[in-house]
DNA sequence: CTAGCATTTGTACGACTGTCCAAATGAGGC
DNA sequence: GCCTCATTTGGACAGTCGTACAAATGCTAG
């Protein structure tokens, strides 16, 4: 009588069918009639349940971006802990990329499928989503530069920004192209593999943030 | 008679349009009634001139990859003739995102403009447009990696790629949200900018390819 | 067992898509 | 002046799209 969201678990399947399809081929590319054949659910019972294809967007991201960015907070906060500046530094980044990139999430479906699907997305500037992502991930981000402004307190708030930006831009690309690494090594890298993409971009982000800020030339 | 290649002003009107609403929704997105309303066109002209959608696509790109390609070419040997392995390593980095960037190019429209559509299309894995983007990029790519090789002897390969695979993220993030730098700064920074933009990225990306190589840790 | 309600089904709708084609148009060579 | 061929036009085509809705179904409380 008063539970006013009793999970079925054909709602839930229509849920992980429409994440896997848009995160692999895009929003607009994947019709309903594919999750519906996808999830084995009837084409009327996804407008039942989201009422739209847009819903159905909006719920997959209800579903991830409270646990993700519960644990990214956690993981900021912890990373702020630490004294040293340097290790500090380094952990904040770890933090903030982390919960993105890493395949298996506590809640339901994968972390790594869930932050493609944004890239996806947010690259096809469908402007719903823009809105949902701006509304659920502005303020995380914020307390993210935040924190790095306090490692980094001889660095303009806008270099800050800046390099935030690359570090997100190099996530949403590796999460998109995995195998554009791979084919550009030769096999070398392997650009599918989480923890070699966390380290390499951990370090790779770390330097960039310690770089010398815009004022003045060097020699 | 034997002049296969006119150029009626209607097909490069054509071109102008198509590529001015592929970078800013998309391919997808764009139906071939609104690139005819928008060029003066009429519908069955565009499959009279290019065949296709995709073959209109194809034909975007190969009136810019060539040219742009050219210049990078250019740039790169300009750079690789420093001694000085330090601002070598600058000047490969600026001659390989530069003619992204850059609003004017030199035969038709805007590199920018082009890089933008390339970056949208890339991220709605549309598979012709992949084939083309791989055919067309991927040699030049590795010559830019062979270059920073050069400048950087001591760091593996892999490393490289990783980073200037990362490079190539932060500039395709920038190109498809460049409002986002201008939110998230309040206005401090603007991501609109694209001296601002080179100089940011620039900046960051020479000392991600500084950082140390993976193999040990710090203190 | 039955009444009531949440869910599922099947289908229909109008709008839009990319592609195709026959007819009309127009400009340049003879 | 006429012939030719590239280009443009307008419309038709088959297909897919998201959405809506009445009817069928199934589960649960009383």
């Amino acid at each position: 009588m008063l539970m006013p969201q009793r999970q079925t678990s054909m709602r839930e399947a229509i849920l992980d069918a429409a994440e896997e399809l848009f995160s692999k081929n895009g929003f607009r590319a994947v019709s309903m009639r594919e999750i519906a054949q996808a999830s084995g659910a009837n084409l009327g019972s996804i407008s039942y349940h989201f009422g739209s294809k847009d819903g159905l967007l909006r719920a997959i991201y209800e579903r991830h971006s409270g646990p993700m960015n519960r644990r990214r907070s956690e993981l900021l906060t912890e990373a702020q802990r630490i004294r040293d500046p340097d290790d500090r530094l380094e952990a904040i980044v770890r933090a903030f990329i982390l919960p993105s990139l890493s395949q298996s999430e506590g809640s339901v479906g994968g972390g790594a499928r869930f932050a493609r699907l944004r890239a996806v997305v947010m690259a096809e500037r469908h402007e719903e989503a823009q809105k949902i992502i701006a509304e659920t991930f502005n303020p995380i981000n914020l307390a993210f530069i935040d924190a790095l402004q306090a490692c980094l307190p001889q660095l303009p708030r806008a270099d800050i920004v800046w390099r935030t930006h690359f570090l997100l831009g190099a996530v949403s690309y590796t999460l998109i192209n995995p195998w554009r690494v791979t084919r550009l090594s030769g096999g070398e890298a392997d650009g599918e593999n989480t923890e070699e993409a966390l380290t390499q971009i951990v370090r790779a982000a770390v330097a960039a943030f310690r770089a010398p800020a815009g004022s003045d030339a060097a020699p």
